[in-house]
DNA sequence: ACCTGAACACCGTTCAAGT
DNA sequence: ACCTGAACACCGTTCAAGT
């Protein structure tokens, strides 16, 4: 029922959201959200700096809208590393860690925009809270497989999620904010931080018992 | 060698930079850092809107002072409530991560201009970079005592700090910015959030030996 | 339906000038 | 030394108007 000729394309653009979109995500790459007008996306998608308002409500809708895509895509990387690792629950939180903290290191603006309260109205945004969301449950879909394997310790699912999440989150947020003193970020410490942080999550801080103690 | 009268007040003021900091630390406390101009401090302080230029660079050098008071606060707090706690380096751990998440859930909006990236060039204030690094180190220390009197494991301090410390942050960044979904924040979640992953970060996920199962 | 351009009420920052 | 007021180059957002 649809008229067949007229493709997408209108008046003068055609496809100006998907435009905006990508635009803004390039400029917040590369100088943070904090640094980047509306104004200034719009110039360089080549339209007027009001033609955003026909698409999005403010400012805030065009950051939400680009969290929300940071969102979908780390949960998917979680998924994707998830499924391609060999072994139990444990290499599997290991993978979730680091894929975590490489995004972050990866696309640390967009990090900082998805976590770092640029956006202040959240509830206003409920695709959003429901992205977010879907990142905390593909966490929580690994430990519950640990827990049913045996693997993991017993107790609220919900608990030993908070504390593997914040974990990872708390290590990718310190790394992109460079708030650890005396190291230099790079591939290396980033592995090796990520893997040995979820390893002492999982065997724990307290000294191991004598009877079987593993080499360092 | 100081003339002896003419106490610090002079021309209008008297103490302008600490009642700036003191209107800016109020209004940020309010409605974040985010929506909070330098004119309107300026202009709540009594002062016209350029006075500020007197004591600060710029906005971000505002931003970098209450950050950095943020930060001698949050270690202080941290130094007094291990000085405090009875018992061992694990219960001083705990003590540690309900702190930090308690002083995030008291001054959410500080807590994001300390950690949120509002702050942009922090190389530029390395007496924020300091006491940032401050904080580190009161976690570090209690860890190093723990690891002397053999309750917790062995290995590189900085491996374990950084563990604890990517913990209680990340909590407290999830928390503080209502990133998990189902709970309500109030005091009774925090404590149980903050002691149940301390507790899971000492004593680990994986399931713990069957010969002295403890009841959970 | 989609976009433009003028307009409004703000910003941060600079600078000559006042006391 | 410390503060003011005008000025500059920006913002986000609204709205009547154009096609």
């Amino acid at each position: 029922m649809k008229p067949p000729a007229a493709p997408t394309r209108n008046y003068h653009h055609g496809d100006l959201k998907n435009t905006l979109l990508a635009t803004a995500s390039q400029l917040i790459a590369e100088r943070g959200a904090e640094a980047v007008s509306l104004r200034e996306i719009s110039q360089a998608a080549g339209v007027s700096h009001t033609a955003a308002y026909r698409h999005y409500a403010d400012k805030q809708a065009v950051w939400a809208d680009l969290a929300e895509a940071g969102f979908r895509e780390l949960a998917e990387i979680n998924r994707t590393r998830v499924a391609k690792t060999k072994g139990g629950p444990v290499e599997q939180l290991g993978a979730c860690g680091r894929a975590y903290v490489e995004f972050g290191v990866r696309r640390p603006h967009l990090l900082q925009l998805m976590f770092g309260g640029s956006i202040v109205d959240w509830q206003s945004y409920p695709s959003l809270v429901q992205a977010s969301a879907a990142l905390a449950e593909t966490l929580a879909g690994v430990v519950k497989a640990g827990q049913e394997s045996g693997e993991l310790r017993a107790g609220e699912l919900g608990d030993l999620t908070l504390t593997a999440w914040s974990l990872v989150h708390g290590l990718a947020l310190l790394i992109v904010g460079r708030r650890i003193p005396g190291v230099t970020i790079d591939e290396g410490f980033v592995r090796h931080a990520a893997e040995r942080s979820v390893q002492l999550l999982i065997e724990g801080l307290r000294r191991p018992p004598t009877r079987r103690a593993k080499r360092n």
